[in-house]
DNA sequence: CTTGAATGTAATAGCGTATAACATTGATGT
DNA sequence: ACATCAATGTTATACGCTATTACATTCAAG
């Protein structure tokens, strides 16, 4: 438990948890971990709180706020893996492209739950203006990594943000498939991580070789 | 009402329905689609049929069943959709793959809640030997539009599975992006389908110019 | 030290799933 | 035809989860 979690006094129970929204969303979080699940119930992350069935609701409208709070802590989680792995690619090339991917998949398919949380009925459902740079910010590093691919192949005409969200829709596709057990089912050798290598490869050099007049 | 949800003797109350598996499996697909989630209630699926609240358990062990057997309508149709079209198109075009993505987009956005049945939470949860066939067969009508392909384009040492999960790894991925309003975030000036054609094309184009060493 | 806002508790309404006990019907064998 | 049993339907109800209401405690501001 660490210390944002707990009460403001160790050990003493109070009346006054004192630190009750964020730990419920740690617990919440917890518990959709442990179930692979977001159907947890609400007084279980009360009891894990240490609090009363009704004490989430000052701090939560309904269940569906505390999964928009535990949504947000997820694309803080994808976010920050993302710019890690951003960081320590070399600039412009394909493996930086490709590094971007795998982190990726390898985030959802590590956080099954999470990924329900972000792309299933949640993602959309409350999408406040608030959160929406929380929730892109982590777009624009691929977007980045993909202008600089086409800065150094010479292919600035190329829109940097529209062939992020193709490429985006392949590593997202390749890990929706992946966590569905699509791919075990067809492609029982092959991992979910070299296919979006070679898929992204095979991408990239239809761009560099396609003619000029399919661009933008 | 279709012949088949029909009680055997029309507009006469009996006892027996006659049909309430069908007619459930019926009711539980409207109320999912009118509702766009799978969250509606037995009784509601029951009272559609005229039937009481427990009479659903007599012919499906617990709601899981009952979507399960949704799930199996929703294969049916888009297996039935995707042949269909493929049934119209030039043998080994591009096109001819590239009318199987859009075919494969337009059923899933139009069947938001089939589509979270097929590959959400459901799709695995219940996955039956059975049903293993139904819900697989559509891949395989791409699977032959992919391998027409190679043989057209002389690239018949290319694995026409291992494209075809590709392929529908970029058409699903693109599918689930549209669906949680993604697109329109990022490129609002852009449709989906667009988006399948030119991102297909790319790939298609960077399979057909890559060096023989990368193929398998 | 008073007072009100914030935050907690206990009790409970309300909905949905699922089961149990009982009722009706259809099918089968003689 | 008729007895009998399995299939299929009904009513009543237990249980779990969400969310609200009325009440209790504490914190913080004047």
């Amino acid at each position: 438990m660490s210390e944002l979690t707990k009460p403001t006094a160790s050990h003493q129970k109070r009346y006054h948890h004192g630190n009750l929204r964020d730990t419920l969303i740690i617990a919440a979080a917890e518990l959709i971990e442990e179930h692979a699940s977001v159907d947890f119930a609400m007084i279980d992350a009360a009891r894990r709180a240490g609090v009363s069935s009704a004490a989430p609701y000052r701090h939560f409208k309904d269940k569906d706020a505390l999964l928009e709070a535990v949504s947000q802590l997820a694309f803080m989680g994808l976010t920050e893996s993302t710019r890690d792995i951003a960081q320590r690619q070399p600039v412009g090339s394909e493996q930086g492209i490709t590094a971007l991917g795998r982190g990726y998949i390898d985030y959802v398919t590590k956080h099954r739950a999470f990924y329900d949380l972000m792309w299933g009925d949640m993602g959309l459902r409350a999408l406040g203006d608030t959160d929406m740079e929380l929730k892109t910010s982590g777009f624009y590093v691929l977007v980045d990594a993909v202008h600089q691919w086409c800065d150094v192949h010479g292919l600035s005409d190329y829109n940097a943000q529209d062939l992020a969200v193709k490429l985006w829709a392949m590593a997202h596709g390749l890990a929706c498939l992946a966590l569905n057990h699509q791919l075990e089912k067809f492609l029982p050798e092959v991992d979910v991580f070299s296919l979006l290598d070679s898929s992204t490869h095979t991408f990239l050099e239809g761009l560099r070789r396609s003619p000029a007049d399919t661009r933008q």
